[in-house]
DNA sequence: AATGAATGAGCATTCATTCAT
DNA sequence: CATGAATGAATGCTCATTCAT
């Protein structure tokens, strides 16, 4: 089993730097100090491993929003800063932006593993959705969309960013997100019943 | 130089396709009707019809800007309905965005094509800040950001939904992109002096 | 392993039917009945290969020296009919003559190739340097110059001759090698103090 | 007619520097500043230039041999001298010398240029085998062996010696072929009449 | 005579994948 | 479960040569 999981680290590890397409099993072994066969022993091809980068990293992701949203009891500037704080994260971590990037490309490309990736993907974004929710309703604000709407923009503006960034010293991710946001609130039109905890 | 044109299509339309990585040569030059030797004799390298692809597609973004900013007299509404006009075109030609993600992509990877690549881009965001600002200066307001950091946050919005929402039916990328843009507008300070044409 | 030798079988041959760079890896592999990729598990690139039929030309060579000049019991005639019997080899195998002639060109070429060629091909010269000092002594003779300096004449003529009398029917590689290195000991001022075994 | 006279020389320059097989015809358009078209307005094919290449160099050489062996009077001391410094240009000159042995393989492996060769090369023999029967008889010595088998002996020394001390400096051709020659005299049998000049 | 665009076969090398052990 | 040898197709690129202009 430790070889699967040395496996996925060194598929992810490569995946970011390389791109799927330029990543080759040979260096995943390689990284992982096994055999070409190893890996085939571990995974039914390359595609799956991807998969199951996806399924961890976005596991990942959803706990941190769930434990944001799940606790119950956080005033406005609470929620705000650990929105601000998550939004930080994209900045830190743009490796997992250009991997989600690229897995992106690749459902584009691939219709099986767009079927598989699009569950993963709505229900993430679903999980965004209902943190903006929150971070509204906690500002006493009616959401000025869809939610889902402007998760999916966030992401795209956190993602997209942070492959076109890559040229510029310093990058300016979260700063954007935040900005953005913070805008969205404040341009928002009040709610009648706020319910603070 | 009709060879010239015919290759450089058929690789924007497989780059788009299939990726820079998943497009071969003999791809390129066998969708175009010719040998492989006349793609060599047309291009140095694979790098260099990408960044043929990308100055002919910045060049012709640019002029579209320009079309709008070059235009002294234009009320309020009127740009507002360039700009909306001009956002509607990244959902209609999403092949570009997706090519341009590609290309950032790529840059991320190759340092020389990196080079070339940056060059473009900040001119290009230079461009599109200049739209932002008379957006904002035709709706009395200030700017609530460095123009260029919203601009690229635009770029990166529309690009990332562009791969991010290929999942959609339909997709809302010029939705989206409004929306942020009309809240940063109507969130930003009045501005004392305006001069409207 | 079976498989490294036939290559290494079919490589040699090639190489000096049509030389280094008129072999192809195709060829190689095909004629040794195996894929093209074969030869890579076996092989970090071609110009291995070259090094590996080197290798093990020159230990064979070495060998053949080491049993003459080793046998410490051997009169003046015993010597000079082991050496003439040596040079018969040049002449049987013009090959091996031909296929050192294309190493000295690819090692003039590639600076990779030279470095490790020169290690052998120093320890080579200074063996056959062994065995024209033996040849000399025994025959109570002193070496009328640098004994290296003869090896590397001897094996300059050899090799020489080996490609230059390709159209000469018969070629007289031994005769001529026999000639020259007998006029020298001839020649050769005589040792006052002989030791024969 | 110039561009004619260019491409030889760009060609000479490159077979001696990269081989006949690792040259290529846009690299000696290239280098004389012409299309490759050019090159088959003035050749009709890639082994007709090696073969002018080869023609001009057999001239040039025959016709130092010829000022050697024409001039009927100097004595012992002057053809020496004549004939070492013969030597000393095939330690100057070893470009021309790899070239022959380039030209020697190839024509082991082309039939159609082999032909061509082989009359260039008996006919520049026997005038090398002139050169050493006048040597000899000036020396007032008898030609030890077949005055042809002498001169391929010694080209074949010049030439292997040529690309094998490569790795050496300083190299030592003209040494070792004034060593062999030197000794070769000396050890030959008087000449019963000498006929000096 | 010279150009320059084009060809088509060929190159060394890399790849995801298979499978007997 | 893991290996390591092998496959066969594909890749980016170079070559000698052709030919309309």
């Amino acid at each position: 089993m430790q070889t699967r999981e040395r496996l996925i680290e060194s598929a992810s590890h490569l995946f970011v730097r390389f791109g799927f397409a330029g990543t080759s099993l040979r260096d995943i072994a390689e990284e992982a100090g096994y055999s070409q066969g190893a890996f085939y022993s571990n995974f039914p091809c390359k595609e799956a491993v991807l998969l199951e980068i996806l399924k961890r990293h976005t596991a990942m992701e959803d706990e941190e929003i769930e434990a944001i949203v799940g606790n119950e009891c956080h005033s406005i500037e609470q929620v705000l800063a650990a929105v601000e704080t998550w939004c930080e994260k994209f900045e830190k971590d743009r490796d997992w932006s250009i991997l989600t990037i690229e897995l992106q490309l690749h459902a584009l490309r691939s219709p099986t593993f767009a079927e598989s990736y699009a569950q993963f993907w709505l229900a993430h974004e679903e999980r965004i959705a209902e943190l903006i929710r929150l971070t509204f309703e906690r500002s006493g604000k009616i959401v000025p969309a869809h939610a889902p709407q402007l998760a999916a923009g966030l992401m795209a503006l956190a993602n997209g960013l942070a492959v076109q960034e890559s040229m510029k010293r310093p990058p300016a991710i979260a700063a954007t997100m935040a900005l953005f946001l913070r805008t969205l609130i404040t341009g928002a039109e009040q709610n009648a019943s706020v319910a603070p905890c």
